[in-house]
DNA sequence: GACAATTAGCTTGACACTCAAACTAAATCC
DNA sequence: GGATTTAGTTTGAGTGTCAAGCTAATTGTC
């Protein structure tokens, strides 16, 4: 049962990394630019530091990273405002509505993927999910 | 609800991202390396371009890949029976062992972070794993 | 206040992954 | 038997990654 669900679990992983890649490379984009992306959009602002431990990365790799996303207009580095060792890195508009439409084609796809479940098991699932990332 | 499922899935992925790296650079190897150590010992050998295929990437990009593979004498390129441009790759001994020690880990974690889930919602999360996969 | 230790971010050097394009050798198709 | 296709390799350019070392700013201690 459980090695049942471990070898779905890849299978899953493996899948979705293929479509991750294919649908930003579509855009243009890698895909550590466009996690940039996804996690300023999702927490907002933040500093190198932060962010560079919300995507378990140096701050070495982070700065090329965001310098190739200031070459693009996706993000800034604004001063920060009391810490003058520190630089805050925000989403432009550009950025914004990148991630936007990534996250729209992420719910599009788990609409697809989960529309032949029945109600009862999406809950289960959601469930299991949640459960699944508290216990990491 | 929709929405929630796909925000655990996109956490979720994150997760097993960051967890499948720590564990990897562990035992000295890289994602892409293992992922070809994984395919082989799921599937069993095969030509250097069904592999490439069932990787998403290029033959010139799993030329080096196996080449490194093979320096650390993890797979072995052995002659094609009947058609001499194609060459079959298999795991050696070693690679063998090491595939599987991976899929041990694997299992202990899905182990683990479904402890916490009732069984039937564990069904549940089978059905709809599987449900999700056929529908890539 | 002055000096040591810490912290934030950047730079450098070394290596791996990735692709596209060009190339070689072998197989297949008229 | 010659043209086409296929399998794999090589090469060049770009990106990601880390560790280690660097600068500038902050914090802690005396």
């Amino acid at each position: 049962m459980v090695g049942r669900i471990n070898h779905a679990i890849v299978e899953f992983f493996e899948k979705l990394s293929s479509w991750e890649h294919d649908v930003v490379r579509e855009k243009g984009m890698t895909l550590p630019q466009m996690h940039t992306l996804e996690v300023l959009g999702i927490h907002g602002a933040m500093r190198m530091k932060e962010l560079a431990e919300a995507m378990g990365i140096t701050t070495g790799t982070l700065t090329v990273l965001v310098d190739r996303l200031e070459d693009k207009e996706c993000v800034r580095r604004v001063p920060h405002d009391t810490d003058r060792r520190s630089i805050n890195v925000e989403l432009t508009e550009q950025g914004k509505a990148l991630f936007e439409e990534h996250d729209r084609l992420h719910l599009r796809l788990t609409e697809e993927l989960t529309a032949a479940c029945p109600p009862e098991d999406r809950e289960a699932l959601l469930r299991c999910l949640t459960s699944m990332n508290a216990q990491f």
